[in-house]
DNA sequence: CAAAATAGCGTACACGTGTTCGCTGAATTT
DNA sequence: AAATTCAGCGAACACGTGTACGCTATTTTG
């Protein structure tokens, strides 16, 4: 009666199973179809499974991408983690913010291809899943900007959500890219980044006069 | 032998349909599903017509895709360029052309998420005919940063790259959402491009020194 | 050790898909 | 008036899809 043993050699092998399916569905997401063009069998195909196995893991396909973005905010929350604690041994902020972003963008593509491509497809609380990561990033960058660099609130919201759109923007066209071409693209962002700051310090002094 | 007489009732009958397997799509493509997941069938269902009519249209799928996109561009180019001439009349360029660009997606939110939502999915050709769109949009701005506000390529680039960025992802924001909403994003939107605007007039004066 | 539980498989079904082929009737050309 | 073109149709095909059902082999439980 008792189940939830997990280690068991059953249970074991479940959740191998298990990471396999997900791992495939991942590995179909970096192909070139999005996750809601994304079938039952060739997922369990890729995973080594009978079609009809599938059930034993997940109700449905839509069950799956909601584990994803789950995984997906995981490892976005580690990435934040690590950028702050880059930036605390000194560095820009941009420069080691950015930096970090890009590369994680560069080895968790599909994760990332599942943030930005299905921003607007798919069922809706498979959307707002991901447009809560989203937000997230922006609000830790607001708040970073009004305590640190003493910006008023509206002038870092304004900030903040003009950078997360240049930033993501831009790694989002590192999908298909050399790795030359993503650092590339990398140092263009950063200048940009320094650009809407610059902007902004031009407009906290206009204000202040 | 001779055939393309753009008048005969025939051709005019052609045409229509043409625009009917068009608009269908249009339609398909404003409701959940990106194009990728879009099927001929239903297509053909929508414009009244047999599936395989079809094909005395178009070979497939994507070259309709491609249509689409061409259609969009043009559409969404010309109502620039008139944007533009408004300006010259008088009138902040930024305000102008991203309040005429908010209106356009507000008023043709389907085929605006053509160009946003599959600019990573879908076929190849498909994704760099988007691209191709975005990338005129960065041109004709940047030429325009340099010819008439006389800045260097390089910091042109940069901006334009920058702005092309914020207020299509803004465009992107305004899919599901009332109008009232829309004109405080516009609001925003134009904030952020005159801080871009303005970082990019700072980093030209310190260049300068 | 016997009994219950269960991950995984194979078969089968109904359905939607893209595409081929040959036909028809009306517009067009000769 | 006769011949030609051709947009649109219906039938048919091969295939991929999600899902239901019953079975097996093995682990887990009693």
């Amino acid at each position: 009666m008792a189940k939830q043993a997990t280690n068991g050699i059953r249970a074991q092998q479940k959740e191998k199973t298990r990471r396999a399916l997900i791992d495939a569905a991942m590995n179909q997401l970096s192909a070139e179809t999005g996750f809601s063009s994304l079938s039952l069998r060739e997922v369990a195909r890729e995973a080594n499974i009978a079609p009809t196995s599938f059930y034993r893991h997940f109700r449905n396909m839509d069950e799956l991408g909601l584990t994803l973005v789950d995984e997906c905010g995981l490892t976005l929350r580690q990435l934040l983690r690590q950028a702050r604690q880059r930036i605390e041994k000194g560095g820009s902020i941009i420069r080691v913010s950015i930096e970090t972003f890009m590369q994680y963008v560069a080895s968790n593509t599909a994760i990332f291809r599942l943030l930005l491509q299905e921003r607007t497809g798919c069922s809706r609380e498979f959307r707002s899943a991901v447009e809560r990561e989203l937000e997230h990033f922006k609000a830790e960058l607001e708040e970073y900007l009004v305590m640190e660099q003493g910006f008023t609130h509206e002038l870092a919201a304004l900030q903040s959500d003009a950078i997360v759109k240049i930033v993501f923007s831009a790694g989002a066209d590192c999908f298909d890219v050399s790795d030359d071409e993503r650092r590339q693209i990398t140092e263009a962002t950063i200048q940009q980044v320094r650009l809407v700051a610059r902007g902004a310090e031009a407009t906290r002094r206009l204000a202040q006069t």
